[in-house]
DNA sequence: AATGAATGAGTGTTCATTCAT
DNA sequence: CATGAATGAACACTCATTCAT
């Protein structure tokens, strides 16, 4: 007696997985071009070829997607950045592994915005956002000397080098050739000695 | 019984100076308690008591009222900036200097968002922006080593600066009590010596 | 010293009144013809002419045009049967003059209906029929033999007089030539003797 | 072992049946409990277990369903009028016997009413209750006097029977205890005498 | 047949902006 | 200039209906 066995998905089940993706990520997109409140689910759905209702079907609502964005880019970003941690002996190879692979990140992905558009977004107090926030704060405590993690603000801290890694990408983004090593440097190295520590840009 | 001289300005014209300002200020309030999307042209003009109408012979627009509050604060700021700068015998200094400036700024200004308030819009660049982010550049090779300033990203070096003092001081202005002495210390020590350099907080 | 004094409303009041009045209306005929829920805003404001931005700033809400008309029924139709109520002398005499009051209203009315359209609607529920209903009710009391009056199951009566106007006014308006008079008559014959008090209809 | 088998209807067949009526009953109780308007097919297909497409199987449309349910409700009650009618000698106890019928169905149908529900839409004129409204038109001719019956206008007659049957037939269903012989002797004597002829209620 | 995801017109409502007064 | 009523595009969201599987 035999009986055929289907392992995986269903064509349905798959369509509907890359339809929530696709949803995902266009919302991703959306909400970091013009923030929350001023994207409209018409501006998602747009990008994803699908109706407006079919928005409903996979979201109850704008900001049930918000919320998915922070559940995904945790999950996303973070074994990346846990990987770095795990490896990392110490706080600064940390620092250049994990700023390394944002820049990496948003290199790879500029593509969309490479010509006329906006400049790339401020995207910001995304709940994906402050997963990665949270994780790269854990990773400063943890990979630091336990006494300096224990005496230093660590919340100014992971702030500030995200503000810095931020800024320096945007930076790296709009120069040719784009330079991510060289980019990356800079961040470490005023993370981890101020301005005195500089890297001398070549001329 | 005398008559009272306007010089320089006539009736009509003080009144139209304090209508702007009027606008000016309940839109910074406005959209400190609600952000930009949120605010409504009428809840800004309720708190003013002129009409609607009256709103559009002041400002084309919501947007433009938005920028006219960041281009004014670019605009009360920069002589600020450049009075540190004057006076600055060296980086550390100036860099100390603009950084308790800002946050002496933005500490008198926070009034509305005081507190849970929505954060303030993420603030365009205005022309008056990129301004002050010259003034920061010019500043920082001016007060710089000769040597130092030649060789080093300064458009990196001031983008980082100006990121970190945005970061904390937004973080500062959501503690209590706002430290400001505090915030600016942290600051100067990470850009001009990295985490080992960091002020420790008191517990 | 001398004033000009306007009395009445002035062009914008008047334009207001007769918008907020329009709006009435069309809500009476619409909800009239659909219901309440089927009903909506834009089946409204299409018979006045004004945008659907207008509707908001005469009524907050559909629902509350809906319970204005409540008042405005109350406030056209009050009178009338008030009216009726104070000559009629007995029962039947304010039934025949409320009946024909009605029924030379419908008549007045049917110009809408006139040709082809849905056939007159069975408004129903609406929170004018409900205060006409009372009206009606209270008419029955005051105009009824005080014994009777007292011992009658006044809104099974109210509701039955009411119900039979609707109907046979509805039949009258089918037939040419309309006929107020008879169908008063045969309305105010039924409720006040039954079947063997009926008029007998001209062949 | 034997086969069952089956007479008349197969398998398939019945399971068809079965769901139309079980559409048909869930689309009863959820129009009776949210009004026509307000009720969405989900609402009654949920109640079934079957799917929106199987919806669509029995019915083209929502309306069809009501409609169908009108229809319904015609169709059984038609034979127990003609029964009525067959057995009446006179036309008050035609009439008697018919309102009591009636009002038993509506009070055995009222179920999901029950209590403060929203009231049935208005039924619209399904063929089945134009042929009830000829039936009780056709008995009230049958069973008059036949002078009586040949001078009276019977439509309006008929249709005020009717109207008046609904109005208290939906005031006994709001009341409690639901009273089927007071209320159907209310409609009988008001036909058949007017209001001097009308029962006086219990205190 | 049955399923349920996809569709898109439609809902009530808001609000930036215009313009007659 | 000031006023505030009018405008209509836009919004988030719903739901009857269709259709590929």
């Amino acid at each position: 007696m035999s009986q055929i066995v289907y392992i995986g998905l269903g064509k349905r089940e798959q369509t509907k997985a890359a339809n929530r993706t696709a949803i995902l990520e266009a919302a991703r997109e959306v909400f970091g071009e013009m923030g929350f409140e001023a994207a409209t689910v018409r501006d998602i759905i747009r990008r994803t070829g699908l109706s407006v209702g079919a928005f409903y079907n996979y979201y109850r609502s704008k900001e049930e997607v918000f919320d998915a964005l922070a559940d995904d880019g945790a999950r996303r970003f973070r074994p990346i950045l846990q990987a770095q941690s795990a490896k990392a002996t110490d706080f600064e190879s940390y620092l250049r592994a994990a700023v390394t692979a944002y820049f990496d990140f948003i290199a790879a992905e500029q593509g969309p915005w490479a010509e006329g558009a906006e400049p790339m977004p401020h995207v910001r107090n995304t709940p994906e956002m402050l997963a990665v926030f949270e994780e790269v704060r854990a990773a400063f405590a943890a990979t630091m000397d336990r006494n300096l993690a224990a005496e230093v603000d660590l919340d100014y801290l992971a702030g500030s080098a995200i503000a810095v890694a931020r800024e320096v990408g945007e930076g790296m983004l709009a120069r040719r050739p784009v330079d991510v090593a060289g980019a990356a440097d800079f961040v470490v190295r005023l993370i981890m000695g101020g301005v005195p520590n500089l890297p001398r840009p070549e001329r």
